[in-house]
DNA sequence: TTATCGGACGATAATCTTTATCGTTTATAC
DNA sequence: GTATAAACGATAAAGATTATCGTCCGATAA
């Protein structure tokens, strides 16, 4: 079983190109053993329990190449700053997955949402943020 | 129309109990005449046009304040750093805008959107990434 | 198996973003 | 007009992330 998931993660780790390290491979475990949504500094200080002489440095570079190599995935875009919001009508947002550049689209125009007042866990609804996810025009072009 | 809009401002202040200052103003302003999601540095730049010894610190906090009382929103929530996502199943989230905790709710509990693959400009869709925003049970009683 | 080479690592400096501190100034209520 | 609390500006501090660089290790081919 070990045997094999380490097999899985070496094929995971051929098919984008990157190399088996055992610091990677220790990161990749202990992250899919982690609930919730945690921080860089979280993953940080659970996989040096089992690497003490870990970088943060590694820790960062190898999320990200996760991230990039679709392993694991960001929790809503990251842009590294606070953005605020001036348009005031009903609206969503596209987030282009390559750019990170954000383009408002009307509430009509993307269809959706079965709004529903009550959810598990007894959470009060204020509203809707929808992110579409994707490429945008400039970037596919690329 | 400039007193009506300095009218505006000034009740808009006085109903969310805040003082009606200058720098407030003229933030206030600026912000409403831009347009996409402009980051605080961002605004910042534009405000000093108009008032060259204003502090970036002001533009921090009054940007907190507008956000806090409704003027504007933040473009998804901000959770201070990147969060990596654990849950491999199909899911959205719950965010609490009192306190920020981010909780899963599966896709299928959710109801949901009717995903459309072309959207306006060219935007190729990979996925759609829900937050529904509200008050998590903690906050509510609290 | 070993030599080679490029990629990965660790340490840490640097950068970027945001918040806290504090002395001074200003708005508001009386 | 004056008192008081809030807001401001300057800047230090904190927090998050990235860049740099010398060393080390994994992948490849002899």
């Amino acid at each position: 079983m070990l045997v094999n998931e380490a097999r899985t993660f070496r094929e995971l780790c051929q098919e984008n190109g990157i190399a088996v390290t055992h610091q990677r491979q220790v990161l990749y475990e202990v992250m899919k053993t982690m609930h919730g949504h945690p921080s860089p500094e979280e993953v940080y200080a659970q996989v040096k329990k089992k690497v003490p002489a870990i970088s943060l440095a590694t820790v960062y570079k190898n999320i990200h190449l996760f991230v990039e190599s679709g392993v694991f995935r960001e929790v809503s875009m990251h842009h590294g700053s606070l953005r605020v919001e001036m348009n005031d009508e009903s609206h969503h947002h596209m987030v282009c997955s390559k750019c990170k550049a954000i383009t408002d689209i009307g509430e009509k125009e993307l269809g959706l949402v079965s709004k529903q007042d009550k959810l598990p866990g007894g959470f009060l609804v204020e509203r809707y943020a929808v992110d579409v996810i994707g490429i945008c025009a400039k970037c596919q072009q690329a």
